[in-house]
DNA sequence: TTCTTGTCACCTAGGTGTTAATAT
DNA sequence: ATATTAACACCTAGGTGACAAGAA
């Protein structure tokens, strides 16, 4: 009844460890959260939304010299709990089913005073993003139905940790090579770095590298 | 019950004969058509829409050496008729009245066989945009009630000359100096061409010019 | 002649990881 | 040490009028 898009792209990083930037301001997921929506029903209204628990009750750490992940302590205290509602919400079956339901809106931050309704998550915690469809059902005693009325899909392979900075390195190249805004980190020939890493996309090695100027003799401060 | 928006900016634009763009791939309209509504139903669910009409049955003609328009003769065969519908409609009284309802994802085209929805319509010929609320009326009957479910609203200084290109230079101006996309243009001193035409803004004259490169040099053909 | 089309430089608006500096 | 922040170069995406060339 939901099936995840982009799916490979998802698995490719979660081999990884994926990892979520969080900031101030809030930022964007990348893979984007993307689904396919199957047997609703065509003229009935439903509101679509998001929202993401913990995977565990724990702080975790990178190790950059062993490159992996390990147990830091217990949680942090946890986060308001907030929900995203796809901004289409609330639309017709049809709406839903007609494309994909994409939540490219969807903000993560690690400002607790956050006021401009992005979701809120601790850094250095692991999370995971759930989907949920609600029938809106105007009815008398909706209430009964309201069990029926709701479904929650996860996909295990969209779970990650917020991170305020990339901690491994493998993700970070993964981003690069596949988010098309980070384009210009892409260590390839200026001419023919456009192609993406999809699925299982060949990673033929470039003999030449694009190389900017270092920042460093460019910040004056 | 609706307020136009940015009056004063159509004003000015009206007194020099207001004229927009109309393009193969779609226009926007500039001034955007923004409008405060009041005095709906909070609860209720609205659907709020644009269309154009003809404000006559003529085809018109720029005579730059009089820097003054004069008919051309009748007009041509009218365009295939379209709707804008507000893309976020329907939604409750509530939405629309908590904040300006701007339809800056309308598009003009003088394409006949535009299949993306936008409005078509004849150059050199003069249009008034038209501005539709339709209560939402689920009930029996409810054709009986179509006349008072449907409120039009007629601006005056929003009728226009369409065009493929703009023909009286004082809207090419206003247009550079008003419209923040066109800023490249501004004849004026690069640190402080900031400040756009709003009603009776002063218009100081600036002593400095700011030149680009003529394209002539730049264009290799 | 008059009008239309396509391409361009130049903007707005905002999404990337990088980096240095700061915080804890 | 480790984690966070803010400024930045570099992108994507798309809205401007200018201009030259084409069409009617």
């Amino acid at each position: 009844e939901a099936r995840l898009e982009m799916k490979s792209l998802w698995n490719e990083f979660n081999e990884l460890g994926t990892e979520m930037i969080v900031t101030k301001a809030g930022r964007r997921m990348f893979p984007t959260f993307q689904v396919k929506v199957f047997g609703l029903d065509l003229d009935s209204e439903y509101i679509l939304l998001m929202d993401f628990v913990a995977v565990d009750d724990k702080r975790y750490r990178y190790a950059f010299h062993t490159s992996s992940w390990s147990v830091a302590g217990k949680a942090d205290a946890s986060m308001p709990p907030r929900i995203h509602v796809h901004p289409d919400s609330p639309a017709k079956g049809g709406h839903w089913m007609k494309q994909i339901v994409s939540f490219d809106k969807l903000k993560l931050t690690n400002n607790l005073l956050d006021d401009n309704g992005h979701i809120i998550l601790n850094s250095m915690h692991r999370f995971q993003p759930r989907f949920h469809v609600v029938l809106v059902d105007k009815g008398r005693d909706s209430v009964l139905r309201a069990e029926q009325n709701f479904k929650t899909f996860v996909f295990d392979e969209t779970k990650f940790t917020a991170v305020t900075a990339y901690q491994n390195h493998r993700i970070t190249q993964l981003k690069i090579q596949s988010n098309p805004f980070a384009k210009g980190f892409r260590d390839c020939d200026p001419e023919e770095c456009t192609m993406e890493v999809l699925g299982t996309a060949a990673s033929a090695s470039r003999p030449r590298s694009y190389h900017r100027p270092s920042s460093l003799q460019l910040m004056g401060v």
